[in-house]
DNA sequence: ATAAGTTCTGTACTATAGTACGGAGTCAAG
DNA sequence: CTTGACTCCGTACTATAGTACAGAACTTAT
């Protein structure tokens, strides 16, 4: 063809994933899987490459694909409540994960700089506090 | 034993884990695994559960083993200098990981927002963000 | 002292998210 | 019309982080 068809290689390319990527979104049913016409190779569209654009969005949000299927199947937007709820989830699980790693940067920095002013000493505080403060981090 | 020696089980209790996940990072060299006295089972101490509490926060936070193993080498007490290298790789990454997770919270807090707006509307603006703007958090 | 519960050891299996590969069919260019 | 690239399909393999299990040895409670 010469303006050339939406081929599965191309597809990839576009996307920017993997052709296996795309054969395993289809097996999981994240992508539909064009009819293949009989003696030929399968077409796709605009709308495949915008659906992987959603599912590596999604998974950059910390969404699992098990979750990004889910959230496809609300696509109809009659269910945007639940879409919500999906997503306040997630944000409640950010969060968290973010109040953690507060804690432990301002634990790590204190130690780096304790270390920095002790100069490489034999009794490096840094290795002091993690012998005698595993729990530092809960 | 009178006073319960720690065995293996009661470490996994104590430190809120598997028996088999003991195991596990015994066998990945996150945790030592103490000589059996010929003929009995193995003991463990406090420092074992400390050590549990440190590699599940640690998790928490996004490290994988291998770099919690990394992490815990800190612990040996041998290579001051080397230690405070590692903890500050380990701080850069923090500083990545927090700044990753904050546009992810901002992103996510939006589109719940914007949801909360339109009041479960046909055209969901959190599918449709995730839609059409695909390089959100990137 | 005997049964029930643990520990030990090694191996195998699970889930998640892909990646790799072999062989056959198809397409596009020279 | 042949060559090289790409597609199809199924299966198998990877890494990460465990979990499960079988059978023997050991411990604990009665």
């Amino acid at each position: 063809m010469i303006n050339q068809a939406l081929t599965i290689g191309r597809l990839a390319r576009l996307a920017g994933v993997n052709v296996e990527t795309i054969r395993y979104y289809q097996r999981r049913g994240l992508l539909p899987e064009p009819k293949k016409p009989l003696g030929s190779v399968r077409h796709y569209s605009e709308s495949d490459v915008s659906r992987i654009h959603f599912i590596k969005s999604a998974q950059r949000l910390g969404f699992t694909l098990e979750e990004i299927s889910l959230l496809l199947k609300l696509e109809d937007g009659t269910h945007c409540v639940e879409a919500r709820d999906i997503a306040e989830q997630k944000l409640a699980s950010v969060r968290e994960k973010l109040a953690d790693l507060k804690s432990i940067e301002t634990t790590l920095a204190e130690l780096v700089s304790k270390c920095d002013i002790n100069g490489g000493s034999i009794c490096c505080p840094l290795i002091n506090s993690l012998q005698h403060s595993p729990d530092l981090v809960n």
